[in-house]
Parts: structure tokens; sequence; C-alpha cells
DNA sequence: ACCCAGGCGGGCG
DNA sequence: CGCCCGCATGGG
């Protein structure tokens, strides 16, 4: 019989809606309730519930963890510890990212675990969000471990996110039974080298350049992907995922509609926005998505 | 029936 | 390097 462990921090600037529903890892692993407004994820062997009232975040958990570490995991989860005023000045350089955040206010990057983070962006390639969270959820339902507990007389079920450990010995054809199609191949790779010789845990000393070219080593990590975790996971401000939306959207609002290499999109973001560069593309990601330029 | 989805890896010139 | 192609899958 547990009992679930309750908290609350005082946010400002924060909308648990736009943060969550951003499609950013924690999208893919919560469970959604109303209206965006509260959801529940996985933490290692512990259950977690947020509900976002007006200006508090009300959290509780159950299953192995304590009262210290949950206030800390929500507090990075949610970027609860981000300046979002001075990051807000830092990426008010144009009109187009100005109007994103007076419609976005309040949207966070949030920080999740990195094998998490890494196999959620590997899943992402070449796919859309409702697959992607799919899958996870498939692959957490079937190889993820075992949780139950007993909680006010009733049995709460739920499985952790899956292991490297567990993926690494998984055939391919068998993860491919999941929805994970050609990135099944990635995945078991991924999961090898994670659950082995690679350190993702060690790459947090490193620079954002040093920690990216370490990061593409993995099979299913090329620049963006690589970026989104770097950005989500390792909480790099300078990272710049660009993907074709990004890559469109940067090319019709800075460079009057002409053609960018990657390349060239990176150190225009890295001049402009600096370690608010990752900011800065989650804020023109969902304006330019709303919009549609031309 | 088709078309596409927040790319990547491999092969080519 | 830059470019081009194939790639599993399922929802619109």
């Amino acid at each position: 019989m547990e009992d679930w462990i309750r908290g609350g921090v005082p946010v400002s600037e924060f909308s648990l809606r736009y943060t969550a529903e951003s499609a950013q890892p924690l999208t893919f692993i919560a469970d959604f309730g109303n209206n965006g407004m509260s959801l529940s994820y996985p933490y290692k062997g512990a259950l977690v519930h947020v509900e976002h009232m007006s200006k508090n975040l009300a959290y509780r958990a159950v299953g192995r963890i304590g009262e210290m570490e949950l206030g800390k995991e929500i507090r990075r989860r949610f970027g609860l510890g981000d300046n979002l005023e001075r990051i807000y000045d830092d990426i008010s350089t144009d009109e187009f990212l100005k109007k994103s955040i007076k419609e976005y206010r309040g949207m966070r990057i949030t920080e999740n675990g990195l094998w998490e983070t890494t196999l959620c962006f590997i899943i992402s390639q070449f796919n859309n969000v409702k697959r992607i969270r799919g899958i996870v959820r498939k692959l957490t339902d079937t190889y993820g471990e075992q949780n139950q507990i007993s909680s006010g007389g009733k049995i709460l079920k739920f499985n952790s996110f899956p292991e490297p450990e567990v993926l690494a010995q998984q055939e391919v054809k068998d993860l491919m039974k999941c929805g994970t199609g050609f990135r099944a191949k990635y995945i078991k790779g991924a999961a090898e080298l994670c659950s082995g010789s690679f350190e993702l845990e060690k790459l947090r000393a490193k620079s954002y350049l040093d920690a990216k070219e370490a990061l593409m080593e993995l099979p299913g990590v090329g620049d963006k992907v690589a970026d989104c975790i770097l950005l989500m996971g390792y909480k790099k401000g300078e990272a710049f995922p660009i993907d074709t939306w990004i890559k469109r959207i940067v090319e019709r609002v800075y460079f009057k509609g002409r053609k960018q290499s990657i390349k060239n999109i990176h150190s225009f973001a890295q001049e402009r926005w600096e370690k608010s560069a990752g900011y800065a593309q989650q804020y023109l990601f969902w304006r330019g998505r709303s919009i549609k330029l031309n």
C-alpha cells in the first residue's frame, strides 16, 4: 500500500498545454488528461502526474521516488529553471518571433532522459507525431519494466520506459512488430551501443559540438536528430534542429525565400540567437506550422 | 488509390 | 562535399 507523494511549484510564464503539445519527448511518452492541462508519465520506476492550475503546477507520484527527487524531476522536466524573460529578450529579434512569443507564451523546452530522448527522436525521423507516440507506447508496453503499485485500494499498473539493455537483445523483426519500420535496425544498433561502450551520460561534460559529433556515431542519429537530443535531453541551448519545416521557415523569413544549406542555417542561427537558438527554433517551428507561409 | 510524415545512410559525381 | 534515392507504416 503506497501513498502518492504530492507537491506543487508556483509557476509564471508557463503553459503546460503548449509545452506538452510541442512534440517533445514528454509528449511522446505522456498520457494526456483534460484539455492538455494535466498529464501523466513514467519516470524511472515511478508514475508522475502533473496538473496546471493558473499560477501553480501541482504534481504527485507513486512508486520508486522520493519527495526531493520528485521536486527536482518536475523542475527539470518542465524547464522551470529557464529564465524565459531573458530568453524572450534574446529571441525577440524580429516580428515573426515576437508574434510567436505572443501566441505561444509559456511554452518551455523540456529536459528528458538521455536514452528516452535518443530513442524518441530516432523514431521521429520521416514520421509523424501520432505514429511516433504509438510506436513509443508499443515499445514501452512490450519491453518496459512492469510496475504494479497498490494505492488507495486499487492496483496501478504502468511500464517504465524500455531500457537499452532490453532493446539491444531483441531481434530486428520483433522490434518491427511495434511499428518501428525501417528504424528498427537503428533502434537495435543504438541500444547496443548505449547499453555498452557508448556512455550518453559522459557527453554532458562535452561542448555542444563535441557532443554532437559523438551522438552522430549512433545509427539513426544524423544532424537533426542529434540536435534534438542535445536540446531536449542535454538541454544545450545552442542546439538548433533543422527539419524540413525549419529550413523552409528560415529561408522564407530571413532569406527572401532563397535556398540555404543546412550548414548556412546553423551558422545563421548561432550568430543570431546564440545560446537561445533552441528556443528560437521551437517558436519559429510552431508559428511557422500554424500560419502555413504562403 | 495515392500521398506524405519534424531524416538517415549509402552511393554517386 | 552536395545531391539523390530508398526506406516501413498507417492515417488522411
